[in-house]
Parts: C-alpha cells; structure tokens; sequence
DNA sequence: GGTCTGTCAATTGTTGACAATCGACAATTC
DNA sequence: GAATTGTCGATTGTCAACAATTGACAGACC
C-alpha cells in the first residue's frame, strides 16, 4: 500500500489461491473496460478458454460473472456479445447511481471519522495523479475505487453489493467516454468539490453535490452526443 | 392469465424450451423459500445433482445463480450454506428499498395509465385472495409480484434488475416470517393503502407511503423479535 | 421464380471422470 | 502430554468428449 516495506513487514503472505474463474473474470473485466475486446463484438467460449489456456468450464464461470455483472450479454444457444453502452444504459446508471449515493451518505454521515477522511483524500489523490496519465483504464478504475468507499464505509452491505453491480458498467462507461474525447479538467473539478463537501459540515449540501455531480456527468454525456452526430 | 380461454386462443405455444440450469435454479429458489431447504444447512453439489437427476455442471450453475441473488452462500472448496436472514440483513432490505421504490415511483408517476392501474388492481387481488389460504410460499409471491410492478412498468431496466436482485431476499423474510407468527390482518390493510395512494394524485403523499410501508414492515419484525426472545 | 425443406457449421448445453483443496482427526515425536 | 505432522473423507474445481440448438444456405419442388 505505501511501498516503505521494512524486512519485517515483507514477510510471507499468504499464496494467491485464486480459482481460474476470478482470474479470468478479472482478466476478461479488464479486458473489456480497456477496449481490448470491442463493444458490441461476439465472444465465443470455445476461442477464449483457448487464448487463457483453460477449459470451457471456468471460462463459463468467468463468463457467468461478467453477465451478472451486466458487462456481455449471452443468449442461450446463440452466442455472447460484450455490452454496448446505450444512451439509455448510461442515464440510468446515473440516476441510480443518485439514489444509492444519496443513500449510503444519509447512512454514514454522522460516523464519519478520521480514518474515513484520510482513505477519501487519498483515493483523491490517487485519481487526481491518474488524470495527467492518458491511461484510461488506470483512471477509471481510480475515479469508481474513489466513489466506491463511502459504500464500503457506510456499513450497509446490501446497499455496497447493488453498487458493485453497476460499478463495471460504470467504469466501463467512464473508459469508454475518456477515449473517445478525453478532457480531464471538468473531471478534476467536479471531484475536488466533491471531496470537499463530502468531508464537510452539511449532509444536505453534500445530497446536493451528489445530484449535481450526476447531472454534470450526464451533461458531458450530452456534449458529446451533440459534438458527434 | 384469466382461465377463460376459447378454442381460438388456446393454440400451439412454444414448447418449454428452458435449460436445466434455469429450471433447477428456480425448483430450488422455490425449495428455500419455501422452506423444504432449511436456512443456513449446508448443501452439496453432487447430492442435489443426484436428486434433480442431472450432473453437477447445470446444478453448479443454477447455484451460482442462487448465489448471485444472495440466496445461498458459497466458500471455495468449504461448501454452501442456505442463507439464514439476520435482523440487520433484514433492514437493509427495508432501507434499499425505500431508496428503489421511491426512484420507481417517482419515474412512473406521470406516465401511469389504464393498464398499470388495471394490473396492480389485478395484483393486489390475488395477494389478498392468497393472504387466508395458509400458503406461505403463494402469498409471499403474491406480495413480491404487487410490488414489483411499478419496476416492470417504470421503463427503468436498471432499477428493475437492482429490485430483481433483492426480490428474492423480500420474499424469503416475507414467508419466513409469516411462517413463524402469520398474522395477516396487517398485510391486508397495509396494502390498502398502498394501492389506493399508488393509483392517486399525490406522489408526496405516496412516497411517504413507501416510506411508512417500510417501516411498518419494519416494526413487524421488531414486534416479533421482542415477543420471541 | 418463389417457397419449402434438409443439411451444415457454429455455438452453447451437458456429462462423467479426475484433480485440488479444506477441515478434522489420528499418528508420531519429543 | 503437548505440539507437530501425516492421512482421510468430504467437497468443490477442472477437464475433455459428446449432445442439442440455432441460423444460414443450398437444393428440391411446384
């Protein structure tokens, strides 16, 4: 996490025993977000357990996760494509983004603590040193790890495993965005007040930025779609 | 639907073409709220396999379903475990859905019409013709299907995934509880007022409804955790 | 020429056997 | 007798072969 190992801290963890199943899943997930896998393109399972060197079973699993996920969409008998983000998908991770966010700040408002504070500011700071970087990836998984914290934080898990649904679709909606017309100052911005008030006085003022954060980000949507068609 | 079918509407339909995954998956959703499977037991794959006579690739498969709608609980290599509902899980059913419900609603209000009021008045019928028959595992459908309208109908395919994910959670508090003190008077008039303030004119009046509906809900199981423990 | 029908390639669904992992308990060592 | 190590049964993870379904296309038929 800080990279200032001494000889005790390295000490021996734990082997990575992960099943072939959650690798691929990752690899996949990463895969798809990156742009490595076009939208909209079919997937066969046959040709990817080939490409991870893995039978047709745990590529199914991995493949069973990333649906769930909402990020390829299988039809029985008839092929897997990977999701292509409609207009329509993206307003509505937006607005159910708002009322989960809303949600999750109502929960936690009056727990916050220091601890709390310093892991925000420091996901900040790791999605501000993303933003310079023109990797995509990198900075769309900084700005979901960076919104993600205050559902792991507020203690309600339900409300935490609804936002881990959407958060693929969304991050794969922020990479895809970035690539296609990669501004990064409204992005820098719109985080820095979020920040701010997130770590604020006033729980309404802050319900306020939620709503407003979500509208900017459509508004973005808005400009390109008028820029580009 | 409505049991007078005519020669003319009784034609050929398309034979029931559904996987063994799916179709395990939905006698065992069953088998759990029901309670045939009791809540937190552990079970195996080969030995449901063997009872459902298919192998264990399709019955592995509908548990992950199963596992993906929170219904059952998966460790690598250790087993599954049915879900067995805590009083906290239970109010973080209650408090997302507040936040779901109330985004419904507010999605649908203008655009409702004939056929929505039509159907919920129709659903609304066949939970209160369910709530004297003692069949805890009907009534509680009944009562997830009454609600579930308003996602089906309010055009938001996001928000109705998100309430498809948690339904099956609702329904198995819902004939858990009824199961062990059924009183039904409560559920009765509680959608009374449901229903009549839904099909009104007032969405302030009927988000506050949502709102009380919960946590009438909500009380119904402190009630019962107070007289049984 | 148009319509029906059979065939084929592509793809997913299903199966049974084998391998890896885990927790518990017995055997061993000192 | 306590701690360590080996072993075993239970369970899930993985594999490779086979079956079923789908959509498209070519050929027969009128």
């Amino acid at each position: 996490m800080d990279g200032s190992a001494t000889a005790a801290q390295q000490r021996i963890t734990p082997v990575r025993r992960e099943t072939f199943s959650s690798q691929i899943a990752a690899k996949l997930r990463r895969a798809i977000i990156g742009g490595g896998i076009e939208a909209g393109s079919q997937i066969t399972e046959t040709e990817l357990a080939a490409r991870f060197g893995v039978s047709r079973g745990p590529l199914r699993e991995a493949m069973a996760m990333l649906a769930s996920e909402g990020l390829i969409v299988t039809a029985s008998y008839r092929g897997t494509r990977v999701l292509k983000l409609s207009t329509k998908d993206v307003r509505e991770i937006y607005s159910l983004r708002t009322a989960l966010e809303t949600l999750a700040f109502r929960e936690i408002w009056d727990r916050r603590d220091k601890a709390f504070a310093a892991e925000l500011a420091a996901r900040h700071k790791t999605l501000m040193s993303t933003l310079g970087l023109n990797d995509h990836v990198a900075s769309s998984e900084a700005e979901v790890r960076f919104h993600a914290l205050v559902y792991e934080a507020c203690g309600h898990d339900l409300l935490l495993e609804s936002w881990q649904r959407i958060a693929s679709r969304m991050q794969l909606y922020l990479a895809v965005h970035q690539r296609a017309h990669g501004r990064t100052a409204p992005v820098r911005d719109a985080h820095e007040s979020y920040l701010r008030l997130a770590l604020g006085d006033s729980l309404e003022l802050m319900l306020e930025e939620v709503d407003a954060h979500m509208r900017r980000g459509l508004q973005s949507l808005e400009k390109y779609l008028e820029t580009y068609s």
